[in-house]
RNA sequence: GGAGGGGUGGCAGAGUGGUUGAAUGCGGCGGUCUCGAAAACCGUUAUGGGCGUUUUCUCGUCCAUCGAGGGUUCGAAUCCCUCCCCCUCCGCCA
């Protein structure tokens, strides 16, 4: 959600902003009907003041034991009118709202133009192996020892679902283990939050309205399979005002997550790269408006860190305008080298939402004490996507025998050396 | 799942149709007193929105908000409906 009021005083710079994401129109049309509601508004407004001083009168006479049918008559005909014009109101704010509702975030001004071919690869870090013999990719060799069963998956959930086994589940939970240390030791307060939520988190994270087909339903309780512990990270402190040393707020939700994966059918359908459920650890941090620039630094570099630890070759991209979600200002992408398809994919990432999530959740804070309440600013970031880095791991660590041998870091925190030897 | 009880200001807790945005207490903040502190006393104590005022800080005024939404009424914290949440007992359960 933008802030309405700001950009009605000074509609320029936002109308600007939005107008690389296309949405140039739809604030006009807002603002249209903000105007429309603000002229509605006093009207209605000064009625209400009317009645409420009738109303005064009447308690008065009736206090005396007096008469008050003519005035009582008279407030009949002005409830009627009022109601009337109430209804337009609110009919002006619905549509206004949901209006708003779609608009995107501003884009954040070093944010290249473009869409999803137009990422700008910022740097590469570490070495891609080199091998001497014929790379194979992970349901190979994930299928070969053991560690990946899909066809019986299929049959029991559906395409895009796998089971994991064996070793492969050591290597998760240690990899889980190594994440949630690492960025604990960042300040981010590990949690494991609800995997269904309501309508209003994602909402207020603006998976919906955009969003909704990506989405499971349980539609019989009214409640959503999340696809990132995002969304119950942000509403852990929606509709509060928290003081201002409280800030800056860091977790590390351990989740599984949930995608529907709608309009990417005959994508990634070989192996574990794109499935309806994984596991993540994910960042989220709630900071004071001026520091979400350097804590979305902060978040990446701890990405980039991961990955080095993991010893996991990468590349960063900052992802164009057109290819950014809606609550998104600005993100980088960290890309993995992946042998088998001999290219970058995409495992993690991070977005400063700035303070698009923040409006729509109602998460505030107090700058000083006896001072308004002021919206934060939100930003998450991968630490780690579990199936991804499997991946990565499996085929980057990959030797010619089809064993896999595993970081240090890893195994320090629980994995085995080598597994499939 | 069944039965019952409740949601009021930071907290506790009054209030069943008309000066109740809301008594009272506690807490917080400011002040008086004091060498200082405590006690006592006085004052103050929310959020959102509109309009006006202001260069900023501000201030004034009106409207809304007693879990949420709708309804009845001239008028709703108070009556009715739907939903949400919490508590107690029973059942079930990792």
């Amino acid at each position: 959600m933008l802030d309405l009021r700001a950009i009605r005083d000074d509609p320029a710079p936002a109308r600007a902003a939005l107008a690389r994401r296309g949405f140039a129109e739809q604030l006009d049309e807002l603002l249209a009907l903000d105007a429309r509601r603000r002229e509605l508004l006093p009207e209605v407004e000064g009625r209400r003041a009317q009645q409420n001083e009738a109303s005064d009168g009447i308690a008065a006479r009736k206090r005396a034991g007096g008469d008050a049918s003519d005035l009582i008559e008279r407030m009949k005909a002005l409830s009627v009118e009022l109601k009337g014009m109430q209804a337009e109101l609110s009919e002006v704010e619905q549509r206004r709202d949901a209006l708003a509702a779609t608009l995107p975030n501003l884009p954040h001004p070093e944010a290249p133009d473009g869409g999803e071919d137009d990422a700008v690869v910022l740097r590469e870090v570490g070495e891609r192996p080199s091998f001497e013999f014929e790379v194979r990719d992970h349901l190979d060799l994930g299928i070969e020892h053991g560690w990946i069963e899909v066809e019986q998956a299929a049959a029991a959930s559906g395409s895009r679902f796998a089971y994991l086994l064996g070793d492969l589940v050591m290597v998760e939970l240690a990899l889980v283990r190594f994440a949630v240390e690492l960025v604990r030791a960042e300040g981010f307060e590990p949690i494991v939050p609800p995997v269904l939520v309501r309508e209003g988190p994602l909402y207020g994270t603006g998976y919906f309205p955009a969003e909704r087909e990506m989405i499971y339903e349980i539609e019989r309780d009214e409640l959503f399979l999340i696809g990132t512990s995002e969304v119950p990270l942000a509403a852990l402190h929606a509709d509060q005002i928290l003081e201002a040393e409280a800030l800056p707020r860091r977790y590390a939700g351990i989740s599984t997550c949930f995608r529907r994966e709608a309009g990417a059918a005959g994508k990634d359908t070989r192996g574990i790269f794109r499935v309806h459920q994984f596991d993540k650890v994910e960042m989220f941090s709630f900071v004071a408006p001026g520091e979400s620039s350097a804590e979305h630094q902060r978040i990446l570099g701890i990405e980039e860190r991961i990955l080095a630890t993991l010893e996991i070759p990468y590349r960063v991209v900052e992802i164009a305008v057109g290819d950014l979600g809606a609550p998104a200002a600005r993100k980088f992408d960290c890309e993995a080298w992946i042998p088998s398809q001999g290219r970058y994919r995409e495992l993690t990432s991070c977005s400063n939402t700035t303070d698009y999530q923040a409006r729509r959740l109602g998460a505030r804070f107090r700058p000083q004490p006896d001072v308004a309440p002021a919206v934060v600013h939100t930003l998450n970031g991968t630490a780690v996507a579990i199936g991804r880095t499997l991946i990565a791991l499996i085929e980057n660590g990959q030797r010619v025998d089809g064993s896999v041998v595993l970081p240090p870091a890893l195994v320090e925190a629980g994995a085995p050396e080598r597994i499939g030897a």
